[in-house]
DNA sequence: TACCAGGAGAGCG
DNA sequence: CGCTCTCATGGT
């Protein structure tokens, strides 16, 4: 443990830029590290003894939880400690580490949205016994915001395939495609998520050998619309929520489902509301027990349901059904 | 073994 | 429209 500490003020010592450091602190309260990576939103981190392991961009980093306790020092939350600290009830810290000194921790405060008012978001859930049962139960759990490329090509990846799969798809697709990025001494290789231009260069075949199946295709020929400028991710974001879910639909592979978790995942889009199979149980059997509904209807009222953060009830809603063994029936 | 997985898109009546 | 089928692969 101390030699990895080591290891990183010899990476710091060696920075010319006074100031710049590989690790720095984010101070937070309510919120779920652990939940909120492994969620189903992003599928490029792994759980290791000492926290978490990713990739943002072309960074490699480590992120892992210490809470604040009465009358001692930030105590250390392993992975066995109660469930009430490992939902992220109590105030805490989420320490980041990196393989290189930095002094702009800006686009990680970005990714991690640890700005947010989670309560002032919670407040406009609506006031019905399941919402209040997944909030209880998910407590913590946060939107990510991630790169719109990356979270484009996962999702396209992601469909009729498990979480697990998807997370070794995306994996392999990163090891063979993806640049290397610089990781500190000991840690496993990492790799870039690659580019659309080295996707849509790659052959079908080499994509199938990642495992993703008739999705290679779709992946491929999004991958050259994006990268030849056809469909333009950066305006998107400036797009009035119909325009941005109908750019996005016109990339092979992406309906509207797919397009819902981009639009929420990565560009923030609070009323994109991406119902998978597990969202449409969970609401049938939550709000519409022992009645046949369409999944058309579904949608139209998870948009005049669920208020002005209606994509952060999804999130609550899939963890809670997906982690809850009562709802899978 | 059979069924299912954070679906999309074509083909059908 | 609304329904059904297929697509590729691996987990349970």
């Amino acid at each position: 443990m101390s030699s990895i500490k080591s290891r990183f003020l010899n990476a710091a010592a060696s920075d010319e830029a006074a100031g710049a450091g590989c690790r720095t602190v984010f101070p937070v309260r309510d919120y779920d590290l652990g939940a909120t990576l492994n969620s189903g939103q992003t599928f490029r981190w792994q759980r290791r003894e000492d926290g978490w392991e990713g990739v943002i961009g072309s960074r490699w980093v480590r992120l892992r939880m210490e809470a604040d306790r009465p009358g001692s020092r930030r105590e250390r939350i392993s992975f066995q400690t109660s469930a009430a600290a490992a939902r992220g009830r109590n105030a805490g810290v989420i320490v980041a580490e990196t393989a290189q000194p930095l002094n702009d921790w800006r686009w990680l405060a970005d990714y991690l949205q640890v700005g947010l008012d989670l309560g002032g978001v919670l407040a406009t859930f609506p006031d019905d016994g399941p919402m209040r049962a997944a909030v209880a139960a998910c407590r913590g759990l946060r939107l990510l915001r991630q790169d719109p490329w990356e979270c484009l090509a996962s999702f396209i990846l992601s469909s009729t395939k498990q979480i697990v799969q998807i997370r070794r798809i995306v994996a392999l697709l990163c090891e063979r495609f993806g640049d290397p990025v610089m990781v500190p001494n000991g840690c496993e290789a990492a790799f870039a998520f690659p580019t659309p231009e080295r996707v849509a260069a790659a052959g079908e075949s080499e994509l199938r050998a990642c495992k993703m199946g008739f999705r290679a295709p779709n992946l491929r020929a999004a991958a050259r619309k994006v990268g030849d400028g056809e469909v333009d991710l950066s305006r998107v974001a400036g797009l009035p929520t119909a325009a941005a879910r109908a750019e996005l639909m016109r990339l092979p592979g992406v309906g509207r489902k797919i397009a819902d978790c981009v639009l929420l995942f990565a560009y923030g889009f609070q009323a994109a509301f991406p119902v998978d199979v597990w969202v449409m149980k969970a609401l049938r059997r939550l709000y519409f027990p022992r009645r046949r509904v369409a999944l058309k209807r579904l949608q139209q009222f998870t948009e005049t349901h669920f208020g002005p953060h209606a994509g952060h009830a999804q999130q609550y809603l899939f963890h809670y059904a997906r982690v809850h063994a009562k709802l899978k029936e």
